[in-house]
DNA sequence: TTCACGTTTCAACAACTCTTGATATATTGA
DNA sequence: TCAATATATCAAGAGTTGTTGAAACGTGAA
C-alpha cells in the first residue's frame, strides 16, 4: 500500500453510512451481499448506498461482482490489513508505544 | 475509543501535509517539535501548518504545550495505537483475516 | 517601552463532498 | 413482448475543507 492508496482508503472510513457498510459486510464474509440489502440494513436510499458503495470501492476498500440482476459487495480483507500495517508502519514508523496499545489483539 | 472520535481521527488523516506532519512528530518521540519547526519540515506556511497541527489535535491525535514563545506538539501515542486497535476490532470486528495481513507487526 | 519573533485567527475563494430526486441501464419473469 | 426489479448515474443544492495573505495576539529581549 503506497500513501495515495491510504490516503483514499482513510477517506473511505471518514463517514458513518461507510463505517456502517464496511461493518455489515465485514460480519458477511466471503458471502458478501447485494447493493440492495446493504442500503436497507444501514437505511440508505438506492443512490446513497450506491454512492457510499462506489466510494468504498474506489478506495480498494470492497469488491463488486455482478451477480444475475445483482451486485455482490464484499470486504477486501486483505486491503484492510494492509491498511492496518499502514497506520502502524507507515504513518508511525512501528513506534513501540502505539504498538504496545493495541498488541493483546494480535497472537 | 468511540465512532464520532475514530470518525474524526481518519478525517485527520486524509491530507498529505497532515500525514508528513504525523510522521515528523512521530520520530520526535517523545521531545514533539514546535509548530514553527514542523512548518519547515513539512515545507507548510505558518498558517497552513497552524491550521493542519489544528486539526490533528482536535481529532485527539496530537497534544500541545506552551513554552514560552513557542507551541510544542507531541503524538499522543495512546490514542494512535487506540485508532489502530478500532480499525482492527470495531470497523473489522476483529476478523482473523485482517488480523492475520499484520500480525507480523507484533510480538 | 519598543521591537522582533512565534503562533494563531480571520476573510475570501476555489474545490470537494453528501444528499436528494429523477432518470437511465440491465436483467428477470410473466 | 411487456412490466417489474436491481443498480447506477446525473444535476442541483447545501455544507464542508484547504489555501492564501493579512492581521492580531502573546512572549521575550533590548
Amino acid at each position: 500500500m503506497n500513501e495515495s492508496q491510504a490516503l483514499a482508503a482513510f477517506s473511505a472510513l471518514t463517514d458513518p453510512t461507510r463505517l456502517a457498510i464496511l461493518r455489515h459486510l465485514v460480519t458477511k464474509g466471503a458471502e458478501g451481499a447485494s447493493a440492495g440489502e446493504i442500503g436497507v440494513a444501514v437505511t440508505a436510499t438506492p443512490s446513497r448506498a450506491a454512492f457510499h458503495l462506489s466510494t468504498l470501492k474506489q478506495a480498494g476498500l470492497l469488491t463488486s461482482e455482478k451477480v444475475s440482476r445483482n451486485v455482490i459487495y464484499r470486504v477486501d480483507f486483505a486491503r484492510m490489513g494492509a491498511l492496518v500495517a499502514y497506520l502502524v508502519e507507515d504513518c508511525c514508523a512501528g513506534d513501540a508505544r502505539v504498538k504496545s496499545c493495541c498488541a493483546g489483539l494480535f497472537g
